[in-house]
DNA sequence: TATGAAAATGACCAGGTGGTCATGACATGC
DNA sequence: GCATGTCATGACCACCTGGTCATTTTCATA
């Protein structure tokens, strides 16, 4: 049914045009992996603008002209640094939707909150970098890097709600945009506020404990199935 | 009816403890106001850390040791913008709630968030500055000055939630956390989507012109209602 | 072990940062 | 006309930035 989209879907994922020299090719594999964690952290605590190639080197305890023979320029690294990191979290989404094909879309909107707190529990650094880039202007790269994020996520939700419709679970006459939109609306801030200590709006929801965040999760699915679902049955729950 | 809250709102506005040197105040209205706004351009443009107190003085075509006389820190200076401009935007809505006040509160809601596009549309810089600080966690005052921004928010959704729950015009079993946390989600990234290029995700939200705007809006209405509103006129549920 | 190339190194560079302060212009009161 | 105090000024400071490159170290091969 939607097998076209799939390979749309595995393109666009990995765009490496931006390469480190041989040199670092060369490494060990375990000494890259702690470079670019290091500069994961790096860029994740101050943004781009910053971030310090000296404090950096200083913490791996190597020589700054080695970073620059390894990337030539600090934005260079940045860019490799967060094209190797963020296909992980669209990833792990996809894995979720694909994993839960034949569910109730109600269902797999769950599944996906549920995984991207999971996400943010075992990379909470990789989503701190996610989040700074997405308002932080001054980044050179900011609009190439974002934009096929971004339209991973709506292609994303995009097909969950195409799915819904195709299958009656959703309102007939609903608006696939608006639905696109105020999906992506709900899940990313409710995933914000659950990272992001100031953004609950006073909900309690930031690293809430996981029976308070099944409480609000639940809250929320209620207000989206409300919005969203068909009623043909009172209860439709997984 | 809720005057009780009215004075709380009022109170909680100024809160000015961070206070130019005198010699500032002595400055001509319009000299200080010169400063203000070109500071929070600086700002809204290149966020706290970014934003270069000589680029500011070289605009301004003033001594940076002024600057310095005046608010004596980088730091002081910020705050001092941001909180003599940051209160506009909660009070535009805040008037808008209270010029609304008998309509119902779907149409308060719709209202709010076309006060919101127009605060954009006169304030541009405003909304971008409130926007950047909102994710920089290297803003020392971030916490301090943010968390006002929030409460504010939270207290002015809850306000309408509960007003629309007591009028019978919402879900009887509402759970209002939930009503003003979804609200709270779907307001502030309508707005960011139209204030922020790529944050619609594919929506074409951003810098809508008028009629697509308000087509946008009315489809994001039925959303809320159907989640939110309760069904007088229409059939089933409970 | 000798050789040569590749890779690591860190002193160094020009330019920018937030912040300071001695200087002098200018107003006011006598 | 002088003394006094306020305030604008910009040269200056120590420190940090991303980036360079001559020099040294490493190491596979002969």
């Amino acid at each position: 049914m939607h097998d076209a989209d799939d390979i749309l879907d595995s393109i666009s994922g990995d765009n490496d045009d931006v390469r480190p020299s041989p040199t670092f090719a060369a490494l060990g594999a375990d000494k890259q992996e702690r470079i670019v964690a290091e500069a994961l952290d790096e860029f994740a605590e101050h943004g781009f603008e910053g971030a310090s190639v000296n404090r950096l080197v200083a913490r791996l305890v190597i020589a700054k002209g080695s970073i620059f023979q390894y990337f030539g320029t600090k934005e260079r690294l940045f860019a490799y640094v967060f094209e190797r990191v963020a296909g992980r979290f669209a990833a792990a989404l996809r894995a979720v939707r694909d994993e839960t094909k034949d569910a109730h879309v109600l269902a797999r909107i769950r599944a996906s909150l549920m995984a991207g707190v999971a996400f943010i529990d075992a990379h909470p650094r990789i989503y701190r970098l996610y989040v700074r880039v997405s308002l932080q202007d001054t980044m050179p790269l900011r609009g190439r890097l974002l934009a096929e994020a971004r339209r991973q996520s709506a292609r994303y939700l995009r097909r969950l709600v195409t799915d819904g419709l195709a299958r009656g679970e959703l309102k007939a006459g609903l608006d696939v945009d608006a639905g696109v939109f105020f999906l992506d609306a709900l899940m990313d801030r409710f995933l914000l506020a659950y990272a992001v200590d100031f953004l609950d709006a006073g909900t309690g929801l930031y690293r809430a404990a996981p029976e308070v965040l099944s409480a609000k999760l639940e809250a929320l699915m209620d207000l989206i199935a409300g919005a969203l679902a068909a009623r043909p049955a009172k209860d439709e729950k997984r």
